[in-house]
DNA sequence: TTCTGCTGAGAAAGCGTTTTCTCGGTTCGT
DNA sequence: ACGAACCGAGAAAACGCTTTCTCAGCAGAA
């Protein structure tokens, strides 16, 4: 005769039955409320081991105001480096108790508020990676999103803290030491059109250029996968570039498998760079020269300006900004003295 | 006047007050039930748009004892093979309207029983990735966890849907493929001591040995990362064999890695294999030769196995074996002529 | 006209907690 | 020994929603 409430689950209605006592004295016990006489906590305390007692966490949410959860949104969950925000962000949210709810938007920009919203309203807070969004569209949001931490994106309201990667410095290093190799003609594989942090290194690329005039940059479309990078390789080569920036370590890899089954030798023949050294950067062949980001730092950060927020502390920067670190491995080189690449 | 509610965001009341109508009829309006007059029902809505209402989905989780949101527990954000499975079920929930909550587990496996019963309690189910749990506790806990889907571990009760990857098979079959290519001298680069997956792959060799009196293979000690391979190059190269079957495809590349750095040729003087055919795999140099296993499909089956559970359909097949495809790439080749690989 | 049957909407009872309010029962001070 | 201060625990309200219960009000049938 133990079941008692209509789910069928165990409530703390039994556990008062059983130890004798009301609702409230139990509750009282389970939070540790020191005005409790101790051999009533007693009873009551073996009362909820006998039931394997474990408080509804739907009713003390809704009784307490909060979730112990917050909520991410991605772009993808395929990504690399989603997945190790994801990572440091679950990490160290769970340090502290909290629980982390995933919404992947598919890289469709429409979705990317709804789920926002959606998933704001289930938790405490919400980390936001949305790189799609429209400038307008961020900044309408944001506010009913509270707590909010984005992630490479900024908005006008200062409180709301935003880490953002300098990828536009990142891809000036990478620029640089190309040149300094030697190369004088670059190509610079573009990400998705309209992402934001494409838009970063576009800038750079742009600051990069206006210093370096005798620099030749062509750019190509591209994306941020595998693929893309794959099938860039005809463009790579008729672009006549001898140095090339891919929007990512993803696409840089897609591009050199692409290079070599043509039998262009990287770097002999093209440098190739990537971005973000992801963990197989290290492990591709040739290894690949990057920009390496903190990603997973990033996502634990993430956690840290949130819980400032949830605690109402404020007292943290509001902005962080990341340098990217130039990670020197093999797919890059001295330019090939010879006057075009093999074909 | 708008804020009511103590918390300060506008709820159920606010709307019923500003249409004129009581609690009740607003979220029959809200949730689409017609026995509500259609002029009342406009009225309502346009207070609701108005006062950009959305309905507190505790309080409604509370009322309707589910919450939309599934758990998954996982080992380890960073192994790609969980990553695939959350991507896979995320992308399939998402699809039905379920969001998914996660929990890592860290690989400590005394974490795994709790989280999955903090987990289970916020959520309407639970997908359970639990290799390092005993059978027995998993066979104490899994009752209680219900609706529960598992992934790689079985239980008795026969109600619980069990997704399982045959990597005995999968292992047999490279171990058939390097015997075809006419090595004689095996060794297994082995997993995580305790891991239920390589409690499979252990099996699946056991069952190779007995058909192949003939055939050496060798136990190493291992891991399921990178550097778990990288550091096995000593061992490896000390086992004297020449095809070596790694846990997974990590840790291949991390062998391959070190065994590059040593100057030892793949697959010329050693061949290597891996196992789950992660994306990187095909990018790898050489590219590897692998089991591929069909992960995020399993996600998606996952998902789909736990909307039954929920919904009681039950009609389901409870047990599902998926079977590794052999993926010959180009890491593994013919046994070397010389005597030994070259050091 | 009166009674039955039906419709549509408000009142109220949950859902499972926490927390405030209240009050009987002690204890202390004088 | 009597009132004040206090302490511990039960009653009840609150959290925000859904859903059952209930009952006006009205249409149709006898």
């Amino acid at each position: 005769m133990v079941r008692r409430s209509a789910t069928g689950r165990i409530g703390i209605a039994d556990v008062a039955l059983k130890a004798g006592v009301s609702h409230a004295t139990v509750s009282r016990v389970m939070n540790g409320n020191f005005t409790v006489d101790p051999d009533i906590a007693a009873r009551v305390r073996a009362a909820a081991v006998e039931l394997k007692y474990q408080p509804n966490p739907v009713g003390r949410s809704l009784a307490l105001g909060k979730t112990d959860t917050i909520g991410i949104v991605v772009p993808d969950l395929a990504n690399p480096t989603f997945q190790a925000i994801l990572r440091g962000l679950s990490r160290a949210a769970a340090q502290d108790g909290y629980r982390v709810l995933i919404a992947d938007s598919f890289e469709v920009s429409s979705e990317e508020a709804i789920l926002a919203g959606e998933a704001r309203r289930r938790c405490d807070g919400l980390v936001l990676c949305a790189p799609r969004m429209s400038d307008a569209e961020l900044e309408e949001i944001a506010p009913s999103l509270h707590p909010l931490v984005l992630i490479n994106r900024t908005t006008a309201a200062p409180e709301i803290p935003s880490l953002v990667v300098d990828y536009g410095q990142g891809v000036q290093a990478l620029a640089e030491h190309l040149v300094g190799l030697g190369h004088t003609r670059l190509a610079f594989l573009a990400g998705p059109a309209g992402s934001a942090s494409n838009g970063l290194r576009l800038e750079g690329l742009a600051a990069f250029k206006a210093s370096h005039p005798r620099v030749d940059v062509t750019m190509l479309d591209g994306g941020s996968d595998f693929d893309t990078g794959h099938e860039a390789v005809d463009a790579v080569l008729a672009s006549g570039a001898t140095g090339i920036l891919a929007f990512n370590d993803l696409v840089a890899m897609g591009l050199m498998s692409g290079l070599h089954e043509r039998g262009v030798n990287v770097p002999a023949d093209i440098s190739v760079t990537g971005f973000d050294d992801i963990p197989f950067a290290r492990y591709t062949t040739p290894t690949l020269t990057t920009a390496a980001v903190p990603i997973a730092d990033l996502g634990a950060q993430a956690w840290h300006q949130m819980r400032a927020l949830i605690r109402q502390e404020g007292l943290e920067t509001p902005g962080t900004r990341y340098q990217p670190r130039l990670e020197i491995r093999a797919s890059s080189g001295p330019v090939s003295t010879s006057t075009s690449p093999a074909r």
